[in-house]
DNA sequence: GTCAAGTTTGACAATTATGTCAAGAATGAA
DNA sequence: TTCATTCTTGACATAATTGTCAAACTTGAC
């Protein structure tokens, strides 16, 4: 390769990342990019094409952190435990930065009508791997009861936790979005 | 009054709302709003000085629907058929429109980062009275128990419905959603 | 009818973005 | 060391939007 690259690729992902989730895809600006970066804004158009492409990578890096730490909080315990420490990991997720910078994927959802075709099918997937894990740890789980397919209840849960990241947007702390989550819990697993 | 203002406030308020609603309080221009309204762009300048205050009386317009349809909704019934109804005309709500609008109080919560305060405390306040309005109903509902707190089951269910608004604006169908309200109805039934 | 007050209109200035491009700089293969 | 290739840089063109304003117009009280 000749005329070498002067950024680190990863780094630049990651600090876009940043970005992205503090303001959305929608109002982060390429020159915002730029100055997280260090890199101007005509390297970033060199190297990506635009704002989107740049994104969709950093986007990607998200998920897979995401869903890792979703894996992760689901691995263990009876399913009121999984589920605990699963809703525990988004609401932690959702609120670390000060301030806030809530749920990337949610806020991604919502700008979805102005969005690409592919920024939508990337949260399509990123919510659809999501209740694949839940429901899968649902199942899998050492008190696991047939009550109500894990398949639906997945699907439930995913949506309360999205539900949680609007409520944080509209202002509500950790503590009442953790109370909430307790709620909910507590419900759930007095069904089943 | 001397010189005579030539169009009807809350026709045009009614019309900003379905421009709102549609595009969102930030990609909602002046220009939407003056073409939907018929209404030019200096006119709406003079009438109410700036976007935001078009668009929080278009909010209050869009509350008091809402809240409305949601009281009757929970008017009747025992506590799982309030339940029910509620969650089927808050669907029913967020997939009118063709395409589907979503929901006004989603999309603005999502956008509290770059809303000014006065937008933020509408959200809020329509939220706050909601889980109020849901929380009186299943504990005025005939067939009331005590198992879990009224008020705390009522975040629960309007942060679902949250959640019901993001899964519809990352492609759900309308289908898709009340199915998912239906698991979940059925299992805080089967819960308390 | 007159006229003061409020409304409408189109033009204008300012701001903020996106995306493009040519010229210069850096790189590493030969 | 040379040099073709790629990257970097700053300037430029374009577009969209907000908000302001003066001039013209409309209205209804008197």
């Amino acid at each position: 390769m000749v005329g070498a690259r002067q950024f680190d690729e990863q780094e630049v992902i990651a600090l876009a990342l940043d970005v992205f989730w503090r303001k959305g895809l929608h109002d982060a600006t390429m020159q915002d990019l730029a100055t997280a970066t260090g890199v101007q804004r005509g390297s970033l158009y060199n190297a990506y094409g635009d704002k989107e492409e740049i994104f969709l990578r950093a986007f990607d890096r998200y998920t897979e952190q995401f869903l890792e730490a979703a894996g992760n909080a689901l691995a263990h315990g009876d399913a009121a435990t999984r589920l605990r420490n699963f809703l525990d990991m988004v609401i932690t997720n959702m609120t670390s930065g000060s301030p806030p910078r809530g749920c990337l994927t949610t806020r991604t959802a919502l700008d979805a009508a102005i969005s690409g075709d592919a920024v939508r099918q990337r949260v399509q997937s990123l919510l659809g791997r999501l209740e694949q894990l839940v429901g899968e740890a649902i199942s899998s789980a050492p008190d696991k009861r047939p009550a109500i397919d894990a398949a639906r209840l997945a699907r439930v849960i995913v949506t309360f936790t999205r539900g949680l990241a609007v409520m944080e947007r509209a202002g509500y702390s950790r503590k009442q979005l953790k109370d909430a989550a307790t709620t909910f819990t507590d419900a759930l697993v007095g069904a089943a």
